[in-house]
DNA sequence: CGGATACATTGATGATTGTCAATACAACGC
DNA sequence: GCGTTGTATTGACAATCATCAATGTATCCG
């Protein structure tokens, strides 16, 4: 058989456009989302949102997320490391805020 | 010692508020950025968005994704159970369009 | 019917994830 | 310094996931 690619046998799809989408930025979205795909995570985003510009303080958090303190450690780290978290020291406790300018980002991600 | 819970030794956190946040719908949104949380499901979302209303036929998304067709349909699936996508049989292709009313109930979830 | 094409499903495998117990670290009060 | 309290890290384990090769199913064409 020739080597010829074919010839379009018959038509198929309009063309779909070559989807306006880098590599780079997919993968830098998709961990965004990652960090909410998790319902506990999205609960936590909740509470520390609900706690207003002050940020929430993670002994308020442990209890009615229902999980072990070094669960919820652990998904803090993952929303953090995610960018839509930060946290800071206050004394013994630490605090967490959400950065909405990145959860802006995911928004507008959607449309 | 007594079993007096303890004396509130320093106040600590403000009142987190209890978080507006049923477990179910928490459950439900962290399915539906998991859909969202692999870079091929949202190239692949770009590319039948970017197909508009008619949407956008399988053959057309194996290549662009850089990945197997069997790959390929299986993150289809994924979004599909997310209700991200709907699909639909024509002849002998597949077309898949977005549900935009899920895509929407995701953004409204972040704000 | 028979071959070809489009898509889905199955099975296997390596990687990632959610969870907790145990432990470590750090800041405070005494 | 010493014990206590708040938080983070480590280690382990079961579960889920992304991927592809192989196979199955369905539709079209001749």
């Amino acid at each position: 058989m020739g080597s010829i690619k074919a010839k379009i046998p018959v038509v198929c799809c309009a063309p779909v456009g070559s989807a306006s989408f880098d590599e780079r930025d997919a993968a830098e979205l998709a961990k965004g989302f990652a960090a909410l795909a998790d319902p506990v995570r999205l609960h936590l985003l909740s509470l520390i949102t609900s706690a207003g510009a002050d940020g929430a303080c993670v002994c308020d958090l442990v209890e009615p997320s229902g999980r072990s303190q070094p669960t919820v450690s652990h998904h803090l780290k993952v929303l953090r490391e995610a960018g839509l978290v930060a946290s800071e020291k206050r004394g013994t406790w630490a605090w967490y805020r959400v950065e909405q300018q990145r959860v802006d980002e995911l928004k507008l991600a959607l449309g």
